[in-house]
DNA sequence: GAACTAAGAGTATCTTAGCCT
DNA sequence: AGGCTAAGATACTCTTAGTTC
C-alpha cells in the first residue's frame, strides 16, 4: 500500500529535486527526506504543512492518498483533479489510462 | 491560531464525548485526548487516520484546518474505474497523472 | 554524486498514578 | 465525574559521518 514516503518521493522527482534540494527547501538535512521516503519517519505537523505548501498538494493527499472525504472514495473508484489543464492535457490522462487498461488485459490473456 | 487540538475538542465535544469516551474508541489513554486537546503533542499519521475516519474529516481540516476542496470545484474533478488493475498499474497512471499535471506547469512558466 | 545506513544525542510521546474543580 | 499534571519509561526523530551503487 502506497504511503507517505511514496508520494513524497514521487512529487520530488517531479520536480527534478533531489534530496539534498528539497532538503535546503525545508531546512531539514538530506537524510530526513530519505527516511521519509523509505516511510522510516513522519515529520512534525509543522513540516507537513510546509511540504503541503511547496508542492501544492493538500495535506489530506501526503498523509493518506486521499484528497477528498470518504464518502466520495469508494473501491475501485478513483478521482483526479484535472483543474488547470487544458482538453489536451486531460484527452492525454484518459488515453494513458485506456492503454494501462487494455494491456492489462492483455498481460492476462484474456 | 487555531490549532490542531482545538479542533479535535470540538468535534468530540460536539459528539457529546468525553476524553475517556474518544479514548476508548481510538484505544489510546485519556490522558493522551486531553494532551492533543492542549496542543502538547501531535499524533502519528495512524492515529490522525483513525481520527480523521471517526469523525468523518479530512486530515487536512485536522493538521491545518483548510478544507482545502469546494463544491465548485467539482467540475474538475474526473472519476475512473480501476477495477481489475493491480497496484502497480494504477501507480503508473497517478505517475503519468502528475507527470502530465507537472509539464502543464513548466509549460505555463511555473 | 546521489541515496542509503549507522549511531548517538536530543526530543517527543505514552501511560500510569495522583490531583484539582 | 471530568479534566489536568507529573513522572518515568519508551519510542521516535534528527543530524553527522561513513558506506554503497
Amino acid at each position: 500500500m502506497e504511503k507517505f514516503g511514496d508520494r513524497l518521493k514521487r512529487l520530488r522527482q517531479n520536480k527534478k529535486l533531489y534530496q539534498k534540494d528539497l532538503a535546503q527547501k525545508l531546512n531539514i538535512s538530506k537524510s530526513a527526506i530519505g527516511m521519509y521516503e523509505r516511510n522510516e519517519r513522519e515529520p512534525s505537523f509543522e513540516l507537513l504543512t510546509k511540504i503541503s505548501d511547496y508542492f501544492d498538494v493538500s495535506i489530506s493527499y501526503l498523509v493518506d492518498g486521499k484528497e477528498h472525504k470518504k464518502e466520495e472514495d469508494q473501491g475501485d473508484l478513483f478521482f483526479f483533479d484535472m483543474k488547470g489543464l487544458t482538453e489536451e492535457e486531460i484527452d492525454d490522462i484518459k488515453r494513458h489510462i485506456d492503454y494501462v487498461k487494455w494491456k492489462a488485459k492483455q498481460d492476462r490473456g484474456e
